[in-house]
DNA sequence: TTATTATTTTAGATAAGACTAAAAATTAAT
DNA sequence: ATTAATTTTTAGTCTTATCTAAAATAATAA
């Protein structure tokens, strides 16, 4: 098995990863974790030795398949517990990621199995993120940002681009939770600001949060 | 806070510190904990510099109130984790405690206290041990070794004194759960074996199972 | 293409937690 | 009350994960 340090570099070497065909280099890998170049040149020496990661000198690290499917799994566990402390615990969705950081690291695949059964094999964590499967598996939803709709258009708020307390909060304090339905009623050409219409309410929203806001667009409209 | 290793030389001490009044001692420490004396010194003063023990060479480790209480958080932590577990997962009492063990360390006050909730604030874990409240203060049950009843007498399982897997495993096989009502049929010289009634079935049982069976006597019998 | 700058690695140090072996203190036994 | 046995502590070493400072390599600019 793997130390908290370990899954903790994994994880980001996963994440940054995922957009790029290339090598993940030392030093953002080092801005991510808020340490030290050196430190990951180390650490990643350990990683490749537990052939998580292809690494050479100079050139930056690539995840394994092995690598890549430790790492979904623990994806996995951080995003199922954000579900249970959401839907059973009444976290809000800005105080579930520090916990969920701890709880990922738990060992034991019956616990996470009977988890994933008990909030009923949900597909989405509380910020809209897929959860992997069992196999690291996990399918995308079909999103656009908030922006770019067009007058007319509506959809379902299914995710947030910057998952920031200070983001969260202000969707709490204006009511915007996952799952509402949001319709854009108009656009403001002078400051890009974007009025919407949830829950029977009429908003403007500014560019910035429009732009921090996945919507799923509903057929037919 | 505390790290991991602390934390666990801190419960360690408050268990085998609960019923005697002098000091533990290095070895016994060592002992509980499968590791050498000279790793307890070296840990006993870390804990000591933070005011969680008392000190004095040679001459072993008393818990202080701050210590106490930290100590109480952790079994508190425990205990709740394994009621989850048992009540929510689908685990059975021979499978919590080492998935427990690493449950108790997660830090977040709201994560425990919305997890009581959940719960229906219970006072035992499924070993029939009590749950310390926020305060630690907990009440032990008035309880009853099995082996100590008279013929006739009844009363509700309510807890083990071995844990081990291998004795949980064995009542589990019997059909014997915390909860279940239990009355003495008769005893048998010989082999102080023990023949009782529980949920309708006729049992013989040995000595040693009933020296490990906790039973809360029931009023008029 | 060479010099400059930025990135990455190496070397050496530190702290936590564990170990072994030896020394010191306590307890038990004669 | 000494000696012997046991317990406990100290001293020194090891591993993991971190750091700083310096060296090596790669990227960029003149």
């Amino acid at each position: 098995m793997f130390t908290l340090s370990e899954e903790n570099y994994l994880k980001t070497i996963y994440h940054l990863g995922l957009n790029s065909e290339i090598g993940v280099s030392t030093n953002e890998i080092a801005k991510k974790m808020q340490t030290k170049a050196s430190s990951v040149t180390d650490m990643i020496k350990k990683l490749s030795d537990k052939n998580l990661v292809v690494y050479k000198k100079y050139k930056g690290v690539r995840i394994t398949d092995f690598g890549r499917n430790t790492a979904a799994n623990i994806v996995r566990k951080h995003r199922l517990w954000e579900v249970f402390l959401v839907e059973k615990l009444n976290f809000s969705w800005d105080e579930v990621h520090e916990v969920a950081e701890q709880l990922e690291h738990i060992k034991s695949p019956k616990l996470i199995n009977e988890l994933d059964a008990l909030l009923g094999f949900p597909k989405q964590d509380p910020h809209g993120d897929p959860i992997p499967d069992k196999e690291g598996n996990y399918y995308p939803l079909e999103k656009k940002l908030l922006a770019t709709l067009g007058i007319g258009e509506k959809g379902i708020c299914v995710g947030v681009n910057d998952s920031s307390s200070s983001f969260l909060q202000f969707l709490d304090k204006q009511k915007i939770a996952l799952g509402n339905e949001i319709k854009v009623l108009g656009k403001e050409p002078f400051d890009d600001s974007i009025q919407i219409q949830i829950a029977n309410r009429e908003l403007s929203i500014s560019n910035k949060i429009a732009n921090n806001l996945y919507i799923k667009i509903l057929q037919g409209s």
